[in-house]
DNA sequence: GAACTTTATGCAAATAGTTGCACAATGATC
DNA sequence: GATCATTGTGCAACTATTTGCATAAAGTTC
């Protein structure tokens, strides 16, 4: 159960609306916690309950209250609380590598692996254009941003590994000769 | 839901019993899609229901029967049917990366990445004996095997990718000194 | 001004997955 | 002979997540 804490950390580097936090769910903290705004409404729910976050609301007539939500302390003592926790191995769940592995498709793996490697491509670009960007000097980071820019350096090896593995697949699919 | 493939590949490699598949799980299909046996057997109810899998079953008295579960022609078509479609991105959740976003708590983030890239290590070490006990020669293999060796290699990617992280990570909080 | 996208919130139903428990024989260890 | 691990199956309750739907104003494009 840890969207709780996802939602936490992005609420400590600033105050959001749902909606707000499901799109940052869409970029940055996405690429380690995916979560639909669905999802973020109910848990937001539960949270507000807790303690664990505060609301403000604004009142749009016709329309239900727009409403930002901001981390209490209550909030910040879970969050050191959760982040003193060993943490629970990933939950692997690659639909790509059980098929793989399957391989009832040789010329379906081909072309899926192309796929990837390109969204691969695709997503390190992006990366890296954050981390030049928003860290040109890593070394002199501190604190939450020096976490985020280590996330971000996983990220970006977990790319890049990604795009080699696809091209291994590639190399021994041609070699293999069909 | 892929829980139903991933069991479709492994009952294609060879036929087993619910507990024998929960096992298989825990080693080498598991890296790729973690699954109980309770999850498991619920599945496997319902893939008889659909025909995908038969069973045979041996009489144990004062016992519940011994099932052994095998693919059918169906269930090979529907292998063949989903490994054809474009498989879905995956849905990473990664706790650790979270919380070394948030960096609540250095010392614990420190201890976490140690005991992260001891486990790494540890898997890592039993992929490369696999690799050289069931894979000599790389270059020869076909078909379902080739794919098993490459998931492997995917695995072994990952875990090499995962300890040059923990590196870096613990590197840069060595620089950024506390 | 009509149509479309964005901002914004949320319910309901279904599926997926986890956790706790239970039963029962067989084989291995003390 | 007692105790413990392994083989084996499964239910029940709960939690998490997905999918489909609904509403509504404000801003943007044709």
């Amino acid at each position: 159960m840890a969207l709780e804490h996802a939602i936490l950390v992005a609420l400590s580097e600033r105050s959001a609306t749902g909606y707000d936090l499901a799109r940052r769910f869409d970029a940055s903290i996405g690429h380690f916690w995916r979560a639909t705004h669905q999802q973020i409404y109910k848990v937001l729910a539960r949270m507000d309950e807790n303690g664990w976050v505060s609301t403000s609301a604004t009142k749009r007539d016709g329309r239900l209250d727009k409403k930002t939500y901001s981390i209490t302390a209550t909030g910040k003592a879970e969050l050191k609380r959760w982040s003193g926790e060993p943490s629970a191995k990933e939950v692997t769940r690659s639909d790509f590598a059980v098929k793989l592995r399957g391989f009832a498709d040789p010329e379906a793996i081909r072309e899926d692996t192309e796929k990837r490697r390109a969204e691969h491509v695709e997503t390190l670009t992006a990366y890296e254009e954050s981390e030049k960007r928003f860290y040109p000097r890593p070394e002199s980071l501190r604190g939450q941003e020096l976490g985020a820019f280590l996330a971000l350096r996983g990220g970006i090896a977990l790319e890049k590994g990604g795009i080699a593995w696809c091209d291994e697949i590639l190399g021994r699919l041609n070699d293999a000769g069909h």
